[in-house]
DNA sequence: CAGGAATTTTGCTTTTTTGCCAAAAAGCCA
DNA sequence: TGGCTTTTTGGCAAAAAAGCAAAATTCCTG
């Protein structure tokens, strides 16, 4: 019983680590290549220490994985099932603003 | 380009809404039937009226849809794609548990 | 080893989220 | 209507998350 909370606790981390725009901006940008976190950083435009917090939660929520070379620190997706996914809400999300505006269009 | 951002925004809003535990755990209820909102309620435990707020939140995301039938409330899975990536993240946190508990085994 | 670039960590303040309580809505039924 | 049940709302205090700046870390290069 207890063990099912933590599981889902786990499992709700992965959507919490999802859940800000930078952060998902930049997951969204890692589905096709792996990028350093200068990339990244110009990408979103935060404070180099914002996007380095952000990665690091969504390193330890398991969406992504590190890898150093030289002086550059590399991330790449690691959470693969995340695309089909992304679709799907990415469809979601398109699908809602054309029925807003249908509706503003009537005013 | 803020166009896109908006559109980012959106979507983190739908993984926000999933990233909480006992969200989460309605959600997932909710993957089989249609429950009201007392069920929910027994279910995770909270305060009715913490419940209730939960719920608002999913819907507001799109993740839930409601209808009243008589007294009772009912709740329903919208977002329907969720479900395949439920199982993957769930899959992963699984792998997770145990490779943490063989790394535990060895101490 | 000193200097420099890229990244992370720490400390701090501001903002957002959570969760409970009390009160209000909404629908049922007598 | 009045009382009952179910659900939502508003308000508030506590907890968590966000973001900036300064300091620390890591690795490269001369």
């Amino acid at each position: 019983m207890e063990q099912h909370r933590q599981f889902v606790a786990a499992q709700a981390n992965i959507f919490k680590a999802l859940g800000h725009p930078s952060r998902l901006l930049m997951v969204e940008a890692l589905r096709h290549h792996e990028k350093c976190v200068c990339e990244l950083q110009s990408l979103v435009g935060d404070d180099m220490s914002t996007v380095s917090k952000h990665l690091s939660i969504l390193r330890q929520a398991g969406v992504v994985s590190a890898e150093r070379r030289g002086n550059n620190i590399y991330y790449r997706l690691t959470l693969s099932c995340l695309d089909a996914f992304l679709s799907c809400t990415s469809r979601m999300v398109e699908n809602r603003i054309l029925s807003l505006s249908r509706i503003l269009d009537k005013n």
